[in-house]
DNA sequence: CGAAAAATGGAATAAATATTCCAAAACGCG
DNA sequence: CGCGTTTTGGAATATTTATTCCATTTTTCG
């Protein structure tokens, strides 16, 4: 036949992945059927996708442990029609929208601190790092875990104090409007409404660094008696960690000394709405 | 005399910044007497940093609108061999979040309507919403006018129930690590403590549709006894338009039936710190 | 105003980097 | 085992990118 028939098998034109998301699902889909030497090219690939923007041919190929002119095959096989643009993907999806956060704290320290929008400003951006942060990771299982044990609780009992007890009092009225019976233990008055913790309840409690007493005692002694205990703080390491069945940390930026509290609030109503629908 | 003496006298060899930290620092130290073309380099590359690692000579140099060259003698002033020795810097320094923000997002959702994560997605999505639109909408004006009436105040009396609650509480965390001296109204007991304000007070009211009788009717109070009020809401039509003195808006998202609090928050520790701050 | 110094822009060159090509090796299969 | 096919490595080439150099312009200062 004519020249029109010589397709080429395994390099589909036009099909150069066009997002980072594509690209992974591009790479996980071809890895299987790959010849040894481009199998290298993609395990490396994908364990060091995060290089791929400032590196070059030579540098890849020589973590890979191949020649260049196979990772330039790898490219192409993956749809670019070279090294060139598949890096070009990567340079531009790398959005930094973050001009890093402890150089700005600097500047305003030396700059115009007294004005209250610069202020606003930075409690916003604080606020969307914490978020974005949170996105990135969250973990899923852990929260799913917080969610049935919760949802099998006779009273969830919510306590948080100091700078978390806005979120223990956002819980108390998520709760409410759900028809969760729950209990905010406030400490009004130093009473400790320990005896409240009955068989079948189950203790939510929220702490940051550093720690309230109040807090972890409840929690530690609810554990004592065999109650389930959900955790919500800021590290694994946290002194929650040892008594509670399940732990959710958030990664909270603070901006001079106050947290910004977007991030736990954020787990905190979706932990709620979803102890409630689960309860259905 | 002979070659050793002709030393260049603002090109110091051997003095190239070791990390981003000492890139900063050098920046900021030369800046101010440097001539038109190579301000402009300083500028934009104090502003895009973050581009270096994954930019071309070319494009820089077209971004701060100076020719290459101006880039490269740029370079070599704050101390490096050339541009290449300044870009590995910061290659060196590269670390994206991956997987980056939006596609986790978009994983998060997609966890099956209703899962936890998938509200947690929502969420963290509703609160991102709001911190931009509040970062566009924020009335520069008003919030520096309500400072000035705060920071003028003996006492300054916070209420918010139900929704608001917890940004009540947060404020009076806030307030008391900043010794401004402040009275949160909680209801408990339903005790009003309205007797609690004298003249030189003021209150902070905070309160979003549907309005609490008990927040409106204090801020009410107040103001026939002729103390100022500010007010933080969710509309310009909010019925504490009529009471306040200064009145803030926040536009926040919701999801589902429950507010993020994220822009509220923000707004509220802006002002809180900032009013902590016009005491001293 | 005029001479000396500094700064600038762009063209020329050097260096690094990507890409192609093809001969050799490895592999699959009858 | 031997033939056709696929895969591989590296040398040759093309392209992009960094860097230098110098004629021209602008600024500084007596």
């Amino acid at each position: 036949m004519d020249a029109a028939d010589q397709i080429l098998p395994d390099a589909p034109r036009g099909a150069a992945p066009l997002t980072v998301e594509e690209f992974r699902d591009r790479l996980a889909e071809i890895t299987d059927d790959l010849p040894r030497r481009l199998r290298q090219c993609a395990d490396f690939i994908a364990a060091n996708t995060d290089r791929i923007a400032v590196s070059t041919v030579a540098e890849l190929a020589a973590g890979a442990e191949v020649p260049p002119s196979a990772l330039m095959r790898f490219c192409q096989i993956l749809g670019f029609s070279g090294f060139s643009e598949m890096q070009k993907l990567f340079r531009e999806a790398y959005a930094p929208g973050f001009p890093d956060y402890s150089t700005r704290l600097k500047n305003l320290k030396n700059g115009g601190a007294g004005s209250p929008s610069a202020l606003l400003g930075e409690f916003i951006e604080a606020g969307r790092l914490s978020l974005e942060a949170l996105a990135k990771s969250a973990d899923e299982a852990a929260l799913a875990h917080a969610v049935q044990v919760l949802s099998g609780a006779a009273t969830v009992h919510v306590v948080g104090l100091r700078r978390a007890f806005p979120v223990a009092t956002y819980l108390a009225y998520v709760f409410e409007k759900m028809s969760v019976p729950a209990m905010l233990h406030d400490g009004v008055g130093k009473l400790d409404h320990r005896f409240a913790l009955r068989p079948g309840d189950a203790v939510l409690a929220i702490t940051f660094a550093p720690y309230s007493e109040e807090t972890i005692a409840l929690a530690q002694d609810a554990h004592d008696r065999g109650l389930p205990v959900v955790a919500l703080t800021d590290r694994l390491t946290s002194p929650l960690a040892r008594t509670a069945d399940a732990i959710l940390t958030v990664p909270e930026v603070d901006f001079g000394a106050f947290r910004s509290l977007s991030a736990t609030i954020a787990m905190a109503i979706a932990l709620a709405v979803a102890v409630g629908s689960a309860r259905d």
